[in-house]
Formats: C-alpha cells, structure tokens, sequence
DNA sequence: TCTGGGGTCCTAGGACCC
DNA sequence: TCTGGGGTCCTAGGACCC
C-alpha cells in the first residue's frame, strides 16, 4: 500500500462495440452488439445504448436480440481492435515503463516507476491528461482509476465508468470498501459470492469481521487468506510489465453437436493443426497436450498427456490428441472441440511459416464471421431477419475456413463479411451491411464523415473490393 | 435458438522419491 | 511388521477474468 494513489487503471469503454461506432457514422448513438453471430454465439461488447436494453457481456446471442431486437449486430474485427489498443499502449508506455496490459482494452501503469506522478494532485493530472490524449489518438473513451494498490485502482476505474476518472485517497479504503457488496472485489465471482452469502457474509465489511481464519475455513487456505487482506484493501501486487504466456489453446463449439466418431477426429485434427500454428508463432514449444470436450449436455473434461520432452511438431502434438480422444466417451453427441499445449518453453528459431500461417488463419477466421446489421430505419424495420443463407452457412462453418487460409481470400470476396470494410471504384470508402442472395449492400461513410447512404451491388461486381479499416481519427494510422 | 474463446490460478489425490 | 513426512510431478476439475 502506498502513500499516494501513483497506481493506474484503464479500462475502455465498450471497447469492441466503441470501436465499431467510431469506425461507422451510422451506428452512434444507436444500440451495437459485439459478438458470435451463430445460433450459440454470446454477447462480447454491447455498447451503452445497447446496455439500456439489458443486453450485457456473456449474455446469449438469442436472449440479446430478444431484448434488443433493432440493434446492430457485428461480428468481432481484432486485428482492427488489436490496432487501436497499440495505440493505446503506446501511450501508457509514455507514462511509465511499468505497464502491465490485462486484455486489448485494460492495462495497469505504475504512475511511480514512470516519475510522474508522486501524490493526488499530480497523478488525477496525468489521470486527466491521458483521458484526453486516448481520446485524441483513438477517437474513444476509457477510464481511469488511481489509488495506491491494483485492486482499489481496479475498482475505482469501475466507478469511474463511462469516461470518467476516480481517485481514492490512500488511507480511506475501509470506509470505502466497507458497505460495498463483496462481488466488487475481483475474484469474487458467482460462486464465491454464493457461498459467502450462505455463511451470512454479503459485504466487504463483514469479510473482515468474520476474521482471516473463518474465511480460511470457508474458502480454503489461499482464496480464504487473499480474500481477507483484499477487504483490508491491503494488497501489496506490484505491477509487472511482462509475463510469460504458460499456455496456449484453440477451441470451436459447433453450431450443431457432433456424433459422427469420424468427424469429432477430423476436428480434434484440424484444431491440433491450428493450435501448434499458433504455438509456433509466439516461439514456443510445449510439452503437456491437453484435449477438451464438452458434450451434449455442456458437461466437460479434460484429457492430458505431457511428453517427455517439449515438442512443435503437428505430428506428434495431432497423434497426442488423438489418442486422448480415444479416452473419452462421446455418445450423445458433442458441442465443443479444443486443443490446447501447456507446459511452454521458449523456442528461439523463428518460424516464418507458421507466422504467417496464423496471419492467414487469424484473417480467414475474422472474414469467415458474417455479420448482420438491421437498416437503422424508422421504426417497423423488418430488417431484423435472419442473415442471409450464404452468410449462415458461413457462420456455422468458420473452422473449415480457418484450417484453410489459402482460400481464405476468395472465400471473403464472395461472402462480404458484413461489417468489415470495402472500397468502391465510384462510390469511395464503405462498409459491407450485408449479403446473401447474389447480393452485397453497402453503407458508404467513413470515420470522419456524416452518416452515408445505402447502396446493393452484384456480389462479384469488379468495382467493389475489400479494404483495411480507415484511421478513426484525421491522421491517425489504425490500419489493421 | 441457453450458455464463446482465450487465458490464469488453485485444489486435491496418487505416484514416486528421499 | 502395523501406517512418518515432505517435496515434486502429473492429472482432472473448477472458479474466475476479459
């Protein structure tokens, strides 16, 4: 605990769902959700307005669109996203040599390390400071916590939310943290919170007249006594810049439950294949092959298998998840394949195939996701139907476009991802708001620009080709 | 139309070793 | 001859986070 608040949370708002907005004219102000567009997609990022509607993170695709049904639904872009949170890091880097990213969207910095800041007044300055300079950069709000521990600079960025920066004093926590309920404090999620709350235990405050010991008992000796010093808001976790990846995995859920034995191996293949393509371009190898399933039910296991050695080998890290398939039972039918590999070591020769085989899969991945976006006219829309068929069939089948990115290309041109970004000869700088049917409509506007009007082409009209998302901000570089 | 995908950390039992 | 006690590795599962 330090004696002035020189540790920073940021956190963007709505990041994906922001994003998309900015990048398209016509969707601000307007409810957008981020997410999986198959028949079990979930809810990644709703904006705010969509928010209005109920509709939150984790939420069920179909439950959303229930609550939200004129809304615009995407399919995520991270390579875009990826870009703008480069920016973003960038200018934490300028603040403090200790940064420390959590996702695209959320870093800590150590205000102290970086010689900025040294007490309230300075740090809500470089706060404030940085709030404006994201905004400048990226086009997008985030939020700012500062106090003297990660924990209360986490929770203080909550509070801050949206667009907005928070500052707890050192020495004020108790009174803080104290009638709050105890599910504010990360890692208490909604198990832990059931739990305390059957023991009689729902705020922050009770955690610590129950006593260190109690909750040990409660909860087990490392979450009980952690639990216990995060109430205290005594939490002395330094920010640390870089850590080390300890796993790596790829997993698909299938729009339908496999049963077919010949299928889930071919799959259980395919995702082996992707997994080492992805081993291999962070530089690693690993030596623990881990299978997982989810049946039918959405019961789930694991498998594993650790080698004697650490391996980046398709063959043998394929061979390994097969064989662990043959452990497992899959009568009934199964609705999610993964393959993961623990155990890293660093493997230092550089791969420049696998890169750019993971380039390819990454950009066959994004442009195989179809998106859906319901005309943001007057009320009576009926542009809330399903997606068009081709786009569906695309959707629910992105695993075979990925374990093939040498079509991945092609397979975007005719399918005009909706949602992603085009050029026409004529017409400039657009945005593809849908297809199907031999047809591709276009909503032509750009960052910068007055909300743009619609138009529909042939969907191999030779004037039309896709392109690279636009800065969101007069030059700016947000090319993904 | 119920429940993604990529991670981290913890627990607990058995094997094995000293 | 009647149960020690650690430490480490492996496996499986679960909670949690974004």
């Amino acid at each position: 605990m330090r004696a002035a608040p020189t540790i920073l949370h940021l956190d963007m708002d709505a990041f994906f769902a922001a994003a998309e907005q900015a990048s398209k004219p016509s969707l601000r102000g307007k409810p957008v959700v981020v997410g999986g567009l198959g028949p079990r997609g979930v809810v990644a990022t709703a904006s705010y307005e969509a928010r209005r509607f109920g509709v939150h993170s984790a939420m069920p695709m179909a439950q959303a669109r229930r609550l939200a049904p004129n809304a615009a639904y995407l399919v995520p872009r991270f390579s875009f996203y990826r870009a703008i949170s480069g920016q973003v890091m960038e200018l934490l880097g300028s603040l403090s040599p200790l940064v420390e990213p959590l996702s695209l969207d959320e870093a800590f910095v150590d205000l102290e390390a970086g010689g900025l800041a040294d007490d309230s007044a300075s740090a809500r300055a470089t706060g404030e400071r940085l709030r404006a300079d994201i905004l400048a950069t990226t086009g997008l709000t985030g939020s700012v916590g500062l106090a003297g521990t990660k924990m209360l600079a986490k929770i203080a960025s909550e509070e801050a939310k949206p667009d907005g920066l928070v500052l707890f004093e050192p020495g004020t926590e108790r009174e803080l943290l104290g009638p709050r309920s105890v599910r504010i404090i990360p890692g208490v999620g909604p198990a832990t919170g059931e739990h305390l709350r059957r023991a009689g235990i729902s705020t922050v405050a009770e955690v610590v007249e129950a006593g260190e010991d109690e909750l040990v008992r409660l909860l087990g000796r490392s979450h009980g006594a952690s639990l216990y010093r995060m109430a205290l808001g005594d939490d002395d976790r330094p920010v640390v810049a870089e850590r080390d990846a300890k796993s790596v995995s790829v997993e698909d859920t299938f729009a339908v439950d496999i049963h077919d034995r010949l299928r889930i191996r071919l799959e259980v293949e395919r995702l082996a294949e992707r997994c080492v393509a992805r081993l291999r371009g962070s530089g690693h190898s690993g030596r623990t092959i881990v299978l997982k399933v989810r049946r039918y039910d959405f019961s789930t296991l694991t498998r594993s298998e650790t080698l004697r050695g650490p391996t980046d080998d398709p063959v043998v890290v394929r061979e390994a998840a097969t064989r662990l398939l043959e452990l497992v039972d899959t009568t009934g039918g199964v609705r999610l394949l993964g393959v993961g590999v623990s155990g890293l070591a660093d493997y230092t020769q550089e791969d420049l195939f696998a890169q750019f085989a993971q380039a390819a899969a990454d950009q066959a991945a994004e442009a195989a996701g179809a998106a859906e976006v319901p005309e943001p006219a007057p009320s009576g829309a009926a542009g809330a139907a399903g997606p068009g068929p081709a786009a569906l069939a695309v959707a629910e089948d992105r695993s075979d476009v990925a374990a093939a990115p040498e079509t991945a290309a092609a397979t975007a041109a005719r399918w005009w991802a909706a949602g992603h970004d085009v050029r026409h000869v004529v017409h400039g700088p657009g945005w593809v708001q849908g297809s199907g049917l031999g047809r591709v409509t276009v909503r032509f506007e750009e960052p910068g620009s007055a909300p743009g009007r619609v138009r529909t082409f042939s969907v191999d009209d030779p004037e039309l080709t896709p392109s690279d998302p636009l800065p969101l901000v007069e030059g700016g570089a947000t090319g993904a």
